[in-house]
DNA sequence: TAAATAGTGTCTCTAAGACAATATCTC
DNA sequence: GAGATATTGTCTTAGAGACACTATTTA
């Protein structure tokens, strides 16, 4: 506001210093605000048939709740945004609790404010998709996360009518399989999708991993993105199979190589002891 | 939540149910969640030249603010969000007792969440984006809304270096020009941007307002969105004369209808009384 | 008939996908 | 050499832009 601005005086008389020095929150009811965090992930299946090249699995970090509600479900990682941060500050902060990675790719997915979302009071969620390269996954007990694991997830089309469609979303770990149901209708987003069945996630959670899941499918087309789910040193091969189990379809080789080139840095760098041709290695080109 | 859920007990020994009738929100700091909206319509420049077309103009509605902070300045239209809807209702009803119009296309953009972007107290905005067709914008006298205008926009990079760009916003509005200046760091967002000039927009309304640009661009050329700001019926020229508006940018006339084609319906409706050859109306195909 | 826009046909160019051919490592 | 992947070349096809040509109305 400039200086001409704080002179003005509004129906009371007062200056725009006058009115501040003199506001008092209203009592109007306010909510708390969280944010959740999809962290997503490519790591190698385990596999080690000599020779073979490792298959990729999506990976999304889930946290088993350790008190009500939803005790015992598992959930986004996430938390309550403090009045001295931004929302972004405290994904970050969030992040580094959980995972001890720092510096990692962060973008604001959708806030979610359903009244009734949090069966305890009004709470928005503030939602954020961060994607990290294999190599730095790390797990960190958590404060109030008595566990946390990466599950593999998977995300596809089950049944298209006329003006809606039925998503499942799988998540697995272990011995745990987390099955989630969506109802989105035709040319919307997830936003806006219906939970047909949570398979025992917390809350909301399974429209916000719904809606992340799409954020990053949509924008890797067409963007850098999925150079944030790559280490260092990579091969174009293993570029390709980030794109593959994200996009869950397969790409022709040469026409991606070409795709490709403009955001990557040839180095001078091979594989080796593959059991095959080695490889050249790239790294990013941000 | 399952019944099986419910059983549980905590480590303080309550269920689920007991846990929750005994919740008691804890005292710490709340955010007040208000919702700003970048209502965008395309309208007819006056120009009357007997038989030339007329040219579209994109224009953003803003409200002269009746009261301190910002007192005079212009602002979007925007209000606070009640515990008993969502961010997206609180934006509808509005939007409603803003401008009249009811049923409109409304997308969530962005959480502003920067401590201290509102002066008074810690106020989160969660930004809407509203398109709405040219033949129905009446304004309504807002309850704290002393005028609302709707101002012709432009908004356009003016300096590119290697890693930031610079980008102006220009509204206009007869006597009035408030001129923006945003600075975005290459390959970013303008929800990260920062604020050179506000050029007299209120709190970090000129931020919100590159957001919605930037979406309203963005998803121009790859969805049906334009159809948003379309009457009932138009002719394909007016349709490609929103895309220029909006992209500012010129397009073949002919490309541009095999691209339209598949997004709308022929009528075997012509205008009339044009001073040139009639065109054919066409209807949305959403 | 002049002014102006409406609408279409076609050529070129680019980029994506298909597909085959060749290269090079390890066991 | 067999097995496996790496890498490139080229053909085809789809779509965007360029551009020219025709159509149709009103003052």
């Amino acid at each position: 506001m400039s200086t001409e601005q704080v002179k003005k005086k509004d129906h009371n008389g007062l200056t725009e210093e006058e009115f501040l020095a003199a506001y008092e929150p209203g009592d109007y009811e306010r909510p708390s605000v969280a944010t959740d965090m999809v962290i997503f992930t490519v790591t190698d299946a385990e596999e080690e048939n000599y020779r073979k090249l490792a298959r990729k699995e999506l990976r999304i970090l889930l946290i088993k709740r350790g008190a009500h509600p939803y005790l015992d479900s598992w959930a986004l990682p996430g938390g309550f945004v403090r009045p001295t941060e931004t929302t972004e500050e405290a994904a970050a902060r969030e992040l580094r609790e959980e995972t001890g990675v720092d510096k990692v790719y962060l973008e604001q997915l959708y806030t979610f404010s359903e009244p009734g979302r949090d069966p305890r009071t009004w709470v928005m969620s503030c939602s954020y998709m961060a994607l990290i390269d294999g190599s730095r996954v790390h797990i960190e007990a958590g404060d109030d996360a008595a566990w946390a694991a990466w599950f593999q997830a998977s995300f596809c089309m089950v049944e298209q009518a006329e003006q809606k469609e039925v998503w499942e979303l799988t998540l697995s770990h272990e011995e745990t399989v987390l099955r989630a149901v969506l109802e989105k209708e035709k040319g919307r987003f997830f936003t806006e999708s219906k939970i047909l069945d949570s398979g025992g996630l917390a809350f909301d959670h399974a429209r916000i991993l719904a809606c992340g899941y799409e954020r990053l499918r949509g924008k890797l087309s067409y963007t850098d993105l999925a150079l944030h789910l790559m280490p260092e040193y990579f091969t174009l091969t293993q570029l390709q199979q980030v794109y593959e189990v994200v996009l869950d379809r397969e790409f022709p080789a040469a026409a991606f190589r070409r795709k490709a080139a403009p955001m990557v840095k040839e180095t001078e760098s091979y594989t080796e002891n593959e059991g095959h041709r080695p490889s050249r290695l790239y790294r990013k080109n941000l």
